[in-house]
DNA sequence: GGGGATGTAGACAGATCTGTCTACACAGGG
DNA sequence: CCCTGTGTAGACAGATCTGTCTACATCCCC
C-alpha cells in the first residue's frame, strides 16, 4: 500500500483518522492504532505524547480535510457566491453515498464525549463556524443573510444525522435525508427571493 | 431522596439513565451505576444479565419518557392536529434550556457506537419514526404532508445538535439553534399554505 | 568508522472494566 | 422452625487500556 511509504507521523494520523471516525474514540485503543499503522509503541509516543494529543491532532486533520472536500464538492456542483443553497444538497449527496460515511466527526465526538477532553468542544464549534461561513457565501448579501445561513447549517446538520441513522439501514440509503434537505433549502432560497424582492404575501 | 424508596430495578434504571445520558455509554462503568444506585453487584446482575441489557433497557425507558414529554410539551404550547409546526419550537426551547440537556440520547448513542450493540440502531430508528409521526400530526392532510414532516424532523434534529454544541458554550445559550429552527418551520408552514392554496408564484 | 536520529519488539506497571463467586443477613409464609 | 426470596459486602478472574522502559537494529551524514 501507498500508506507504508509515508513518514511515520502521517501514517499514524491517517490510521487513527480511519479508526476514530469508523469506530468512535473510546472504542479505539492506542494499541489498535499502533498495530494498524505498523509502527512501534516508542515511535508512536515520540510523535504523540498521549492519546488525547492524538485525538486533538485527528480533529485538526479531519477539519482541514473535510473543509477542503466541502469547498471542492461545492465548486464541482456549480456553487457560485450569492447564487443560492441548492449545490449544498448535491455536495452532501456525494458524501452520504460514500461507503465509509458515518456522520460528522465533530457531531459524533461531541455526542460521545462532550467536553471530557478540554479543547474538543472549541474545535467542534470552530469547525461548524467555518462550515457556516462557507454556506453564508452561497447567499446574496442581505439583512437576513446570516439568519438564513444559520438555518441552512442547521438543516445540513440535521440531514447529516438523518443520513447516519438511515445509512446502516438495509437498502433505504439516504434518500429521505437528502429529499428533506432539498425541501428546506428550496424553502430558504425562496424566502431569500421574497425578502430581496419584498414580496411577502 | 425519594429514589431510595423505589424498588431496586427502577432505582438502577433511573441511575443508569442519568449517567448514560450525561456521560455517554462507554464512559459509564457498571460499577459506577451500582455505587450510585446504592445496590449490590449481585442485585444488579439479577435484574440485568449484562451491561448490554441495561443499555437496551435504558433506551426503551428513555424513548417512552421522551415521547411522553414531547407530546405533553406540544399540548402545553398549543399544538393542535393540522394547525402547523410552530409549537415545535416552543416545546424544544423548554428542553434546550434544561440544565441537564445533552442532546438526543438516540443520536448520541448512534454517534458513539453505531450498531456495535445489535438492536441499538433499530431502536433509534424506531424512536425517530415515532417523533416523525407526532410531527406529521401537526400538519394538515395533503400530498406533501409526509415530505414536509420529514423535513421538519430533519430541522428538529439539526436544532438539537446545534443546541448541544452551543449549550456548553459560555452564555450564548441556544438562541441560534432555536431561531434557525423557527426560520425553517415558518418556511415549511408557508409552503403548506402555498401547496394547499395552489398559489405557487 | 562513529554517532545521532529513527526505528522495532515486547515486557511491564497500574488502572479500569465486566461478570462470577463466596459468605453472610434477614424477613415472611407454610 | 425452616425455607425461599431478596438483599449486602467484597474478593476474584480475565480482559483491555494507557503509558514507560529496556534492549537491540538500521541508516545517513560527518
Amino acid at each position: 500500500m501507498t500508506l507504508a511509504d509515508k513518514p511515520a507521523r502521517e501514517r499514524i494520523l491517517l490510521t487513527a483518522h480511519d479508526l476514530f471516525y469508523r469506530d468512535g474514540i473510546r472504542a479505539t485503543g492506542i494499541d489498535k492504532v499502533i498495530a494498524e499503522s505498523a509502527i512501534s509503541k516508542v515511535t508512536f509516543y515520540r510523535y504523540f505524547p498521549s492519546k488525547n494529543a492524538l485525538i486533538l491532532a485527528f480533529l485538526e486533520y479531519r477539519h482541514r480535510r473535510w473543509i477542503d472536500w466541502f469547498n471542492d464538492a461545492l465548486q464541482r456542483h456549480g456553487a457560485k457566491p450569492g447564487e443560492g443553497l441548492r449545490p449544498l444538497a448535491a455536495a452532501l449527496a456525494e458524501w452520504f453515498s460514500n461507503p465509509v460515511f458515518r456522520g460528522c466527526a465533530f457531531i459524533n465526538i461531541t455526542a460521545e464525549m462532550g467536553d471530557a477532553i478540554p479543547g474538543v468542544l472549541a474545535i467542534c464549534q470552530h469547525h461548524k463556524q467555518d462550515m457556516l461561513a462557507i454556506i453564508a457565501d452561497l447567499l446574496p448579501d442581505s439583512a437576513a443573510r446570516m439568519t438564513l445561513a444559520n438555518a441552512a447549517a442547521v438543516a445540513v446538520d440535521g440531514a447529516i444525522v438523518k443520513a447516519q441513522l438511515e445509512s446502516t439501514q438495509v437498502n433505504t440509503k439516504t434518500k429521505v435525508a437528502l429529499q428533506s434537505l432539498e425541501v428546506i433549502l428550496d424553502a430558504l432560497d425562496k424566502s431569500v427571493l421574497a425578502s430581496t424582492n419584498a414580496q411577502v404575501p
